[in-house]
This record gives C-alpha cells, structure tokens and sequence, in this order.
RNA sequence: GGCCCCGUAGCUCAGGGGAUAGAGCAGCGGUUUCCUAAACCGUUGGCCGCAGGUUCGAUUCCUGCCGGGGCUACCA
C-alpha cells in the first residue's frame, strides 16, 4: 500500500521535474508512518529533501506536489496536507487500506515475500562454524538463530540462499581434542593417565563419556596408540559434529552445506592460494614463519606495523591461511555474496580477511560480516555462571530443552544482533502476558480460535475478500492493524537489508500487542467479533446481532492471522493455532524475578 | 595503548537526519471480570551519558571525553 502511494509521488516528482522545479535524479521517497493519528496514514518528507536544490521554501514545494496528489484519480489517497516544516501528510483512501486485505488473502503464505520462484542473486550465509569439539553452548545459539534467520530473510527477498557450517577438523584444536579423547580412554580402561598440560585440553563431562563409551566399543585395542594419533581425533570429532548437528536441529536451524576445513587442505587450494600471494610478492618468510605483508595496514599492541602469520614456524597453517582460500572457494562455487555470522570477539579478523581476499584476487564487497555480541543468560533475575576452566558450560541443548526452540529463537533475535543480550530463562518459560512468544503466538493462537469458534459454532467460514463487505470495518484499531499488515513487506526488506531478523520480532510485538487490544476492548464494550454468551442467552438475539460486522471482522481476522504465521515463520517460531491450556502444576518454586 | 559494541522514562528496551522522542513493566486514577488466561482506558514520569562540530534541522551523522561490556596469539 505504501508502495502506490510512493509510485504515485514518484511520478508527481517526475512530472514537476519536467516542469523545471528542480533537476536532477529524483530523491528518494521515504514514507513513514506518523507518530501522530492527525498526520494521517502516511508522511514524506521530500519536499524538505528538495528545498535546497529547487532553491524554493520546502512548504512551497509541498504546496506543489500536494496540489497533484490532490488531483491523483487512482482512489489511494483521500487527502494530502502540508504540515509542520513541509511534511505531506497523506490519509489514504478507505478502499486503499482496506485492499491489504485482498493482497493477504490473495498471496496467503507468501503475503510479504518475493515471489516465489524469482531467481535471485546468490549468497551464501555461513554461520556457527563451532569447533567441533564440544556440545555447542548457550552463546552459540544465538549466532546460529541470527544465521538461519538472516537466510530465512534473504530468501524471501528472492535471494538464493545456501546456508553453510565451516567445520575447523584440523590444527590445534581437534588435536587437543585428540590427546583429551586419549587420556580419557585411558582412565575409562583404568589404565594409568597423564593428564595433558596446561589448558591444551578439553575439561568437560561430556569427553569423560566419550572416553567411557569408547573403550565400551573396542576394548584396548587403541590403548597402544600415542595420544596424537589421528585415530582419537577422527573419533571424538565425528562424534561430536553428530552432536553439533543434533543441537541444530533442536532449535530448527538448517544447514545446506558442510564444509571441511581438512578437505579444503587436501584439494591443494591452500598451496595454490599461498603461491599467488607469494607470486605477487605479498609474502614473506619471517623468524622461522610465512607471513602475509599487509604493509602499514594493522598494527599490535605496540602500534608497529604488524604482518599477519600463514604458516607458523612449526610448519603449520594458520586458520586465516585457510580461510582465505575457503572464501574464494566459496565464491568459486557460485556465490555473489559471502555472509559470515561471527561472534564479535573476532572483529579484528574482519578488515585482515577481507584485505587478504583483496590480495588474493577476489572482490572484497562480496564479502560481509555479521557481528553477533554476546549473550548472557538470567534465571530469576541473577546471570547462569559457567566455569571454563572446570570445562562446565551451559549448552544450547539445555536452553533449547528447557524453554523449546520457538522460546529461544524469539529471545535470541529480540535484540539487535550488534547489543549484547541478556536471555531471561525464567521469562522465556511464563505462560503469560509477560513473555514476548507466549504473547505473540497467543495473539495467533486466538485468531484461531475465533475463526474457529465462528466456523463450529455459527456455521461461518472466512469470507472471501469484499469491498463492500470490509467497509463494516469501523473500529479504529482494525484501521490501525490493516495499515500495520501492510508494512510486512517493508519490514521484511528492512530487515533483510539490515541482515537483521530483529525488526519483524519488533512488529509482530506491535502487532500482536494492537490485536490484544482489540480483543480485549471488544470484549468489554461487547461489540464482540463473535457473540458472546450473555448475548445469545437473550431471545431474538439473531436478528439483532450484526452480522456483516461478524463477517467483515472474520475476514480482517483471518488476514492478520495470516500475516502472524507468515512473520513468525520468517523467524522459524511456531505459529501455534490453540494455545496448550495450562494446569496449575507450577511447583518448580519458581518466582517472578525481582529486577534490582 | 589500539580496536569493536552499548549508554533513550524507576526497570527492560524500540526508534538511527525531520513535526510535541515511543512501547511493555512498575506507579497513580478509573472501568471491567462472558469469543481461551488480569485485561482495558486514562495518567505521572525524559538536559535521548557529557561537550564540541556538520546541517535549514541532530536523540540519530562526525570528533573528543565519561561510564559499562568485549577483543587485542606463530588458538580457532
């Protein structure tokens, strides 16, 4: 809807140019919904935009282009006024809000999306890249709903999207994991151990199990083997990448493709990508190490010029080594457009990569990241302490068991990804108003209901869309929630753009929060989508009841359900059509938090 | 030291060049307890961290400072 009132000013715009009131491209026209219920349906400012190159009071320019909005014969805008510094407040034409209606009805599922079936640009989407060294913990979670939700985003702007796990199976890491495994196996068979030095080893519970279940399996048969053979690694990571997979899929996350970084080593790409950097005189052997020249471009601590390691003195590639070349692969298999999802704690890497792929050849606008900060978690009010040292760490698994996937993707994306985010367990499990998903998918759950409820009680189906019909649309807040319907689209595409889910959480909110009024308000006043009981207890009730309004509001009803289960389904939460009743078996002792 | 993120109502947060800065919770005043839940209506409450700058216009962009968090490996 917005849409063809911005077509409209875009062609006033164009014909005012061609009548010489200023020159040049047109400027953007941005349309936004008013703070304010007196400033109409909708409001630019363009012509505050325009002053400075029509060299002409910006009231007097909006004077101009209101005077043809004015005259526009499409039937979408009711009236146009000049406010303010030279704001154009435009009221639209009931026909033209009431047509969201239609267009709901008419596209259903893919309401708000592109259409299906355009083939877009590509773009790969790569995101928790874990260490497949443990369970995946609470922090990963949210790096892995923001991923999935920015490629749930992208497709449905008509991007094609291919969502992509970078598996670290070699280096440092899974060699730790390796001598861990061996030294655990060892104490299962009850033979005697050295625990490995340092911090060179994976503490956690869960690796005293793997080192349990694999002696149950083979006996000793690989007690002779040193701890840093390749056995023990190989072992414990596909277990653990098992488990990795497994807690994706818990929370609903998708990923297209797996991709090692061992086989990446093996296809002679990392040699051929050093070569080339080396053919252009970009590297350099220094004290023992391969190091890329980044001449004056980043420095250490100090602030001195700092070169960036490829292969270390011990022989061993660096992980930026690889992933130089796993990006152009990447790139080479099709992409126009790389995203990574990293946590910000790597920010630092970004401008080296992205230089590095520059060096390498590849264009490094293709390349994107997305920074993910922190998240801690809360249960009633004080924050879940993990030891890292003692290997004890909350896993995503845990969270995801205890509050269900819908709970945590809603919580994880509630945020902008750039703030950090404080995760309120206890508040994610409230069946209540409290809870942001209770109340959204409540709010769903409730259309529902009604639809339902008209269907089984009062023999009425959703009607199909009718002009004449949506004119017993008369409660404010209907107009409110028919102009909010038709901002998905918009929202949507903000959201894509920004590589951020959080704004649908922000207007399914909203909207959930207009139709809970409406329900609430009805309720008290009476003038109830359906009849209420009180009402048909009374004799001729039938005849009095108003009908048209019944049906009108059905259809209205249903296309907001609509809408609902589309934007949460852009963010892979559950659009539940009754909300599972609760009994009162709260015995879990948990109270509401007191904040302080 | 350098770099990144954040600072908006008592609390949790939206808004990211434009009109009188918003929502939820808490507070206060009312109404209601019947379409699935204690909700609804009204209302109080803000030097948008501070100071400069850019601009016709800054909460928004830039710089500096203050406060909070994070990063700063020949680990990933």
């Amino acid at each position: 809807m917005n849409r063809r009132v911005r077509q409209i000013v875009e062609s006033t715009l164009e014909a005012l140019r061609n009548e010489g009131l200023f020159e040049g491209e047109l400027p953007p026209v941005t349309l936004e919904r008013p703070k304010r219920p007196e400033h109409g349906d909708a409001a630019t400012n363009v012509a505050l935009v325009l002053a400075k190159r029509a060299a002409r009071p910006p009231r007097e320019i909006a004077e101009a282009i209101a005077t043809r909005l004015r005259a526009d014969a499409s039937g979408t805008i009711a009236s146009v006024d000049v406010a303010g510094p030279g704001f154009l407040n435009v009221r639209l034409d009931p026909n033209a809000f009431l047509g969201v209606l239609a267009n709901v009805h008419a596209e259903g599922e893919q309401f708000g999306f592109a259409p299906a079936g355009s083939r877009g640009r590509r773009v790969n989407v790569e995101f928790v890249s874990a260490n497949p060294t443990g369970p995946l913990h609470f922090g990963h979670g949210r790096g892995a709903v923001l991923g999935d939700c920015i490629a749930r985003l992208l497709r449905a702007t008509g991007w094609d999207v291919t969502t992509e796990f970078y598996i670290n199976d070699r280096g440092a890491q899974v060699a730790a994991l390796g001598r861990t495994l061996h030294y655990r196996y060892l104490q299962a068979l009850g033979h005697e151990a050295v625990e490995p030095e340092g911090d060179g080893w994976y503490r956690g519970e869960y690796m005293v199990e793997l080192g349990q279940r694999l002696a149950r399996e083979a006996g000793d048969a690989h007690a002779g083997k040193p701890a840093g053979d390749p056995f023990f690694r190989d072992y414990a990571k596909d277990i653990l990448l098992d488990v990795i997979r497994r807690d994706l899929a818990a929370l609903g996350v998708q990923i297209d493709v797996w991709s090692s970084e061992r086989a990446l080593t093996e296809t002679g790409l990392v040699e051929e990508t050093l070569s080339a950097l080396r053919a252009r005189g970009l590297v350099a052997e220094q004290d023992g190490a391969t190091m890329l020249l980044t001449g004056e471009r980043f420095q250490d601590k100090e602030g001195r010029p700092k070169n960036e390691v490829l292969v270390k003195s011990d022989g061993e590639l660096t992980y930026f080594a690889t992933d130089i070349p796993y990006h152009l692969d990447k790139l080479r298999r099709g992409a126009d457009l790389l995203i990574d999802v990293w946590g910000a704690d790597h920010h630092g890497h970004v401008p080296r990569l992205r230089f590095a792929l520059e060096c390498a050849g590849a264009d490094p606008t293709r390349f994107e990241v997305v920074l993910v900060q922190m998240v801690r978690a809360y249960r009633d009010g004080v924050e879940v302490k993990v030891s890292k040292r003692a290997g004890q760490y909350l896993t995503l698994a845990e969270i995801v068991d205890e509050v269900g996937p819908s709970a945590a993707r809603f919580f994880f994306v509630l945020r902008r990804h750039d703030s950090q985010l404080d995760f309120d367990v206890s508040l994610a499990k409230r069946q209540d108003q409290e809870n942001p998903v209770f109340y959204v998918q409540y709010a769903h759950a409730r259309c529902c209901s009604i639809v339902r409820k008209a269907r089984e009680e009062h023999q009425l189906e959703v009607p199909a869309y009718d002009a004449t019909l949506a004119r017993a649309l008369e409660h404010p807040i209907e107009r409110d929630v028919m102009l909010r319907l038709g901002e998905l689209p918009e929202v949507v595409a903000a959201a894509a753009d920004a590589r951020d889910p959080h704004g649908v959480g922000v207007y399914l909110r909203e909207l959930a929060g207009l139709l809970a009024s409406h329900y609430t308000q009805t309720k008290r006043t009476g003038d109830t989508v359906l009849p209420l009981p009180s009402t048909m207890a009374s004799d001729g009730w039938r005849e009095r009841w108003p009908w048209d309004r019944t049906r009108a509001r059905l259809m209205w009803l249903d296309a907001a359900r609509q809408v609902l289960a589309n934007a949460l389904r852009l963010l892979g939460v559950d659009a539940p059509e009754k909300m599972a009743r609760l009994d009162v078996d709260e015995t879990d002792g948990s109270t509401a938090p007191a904040e302080g």
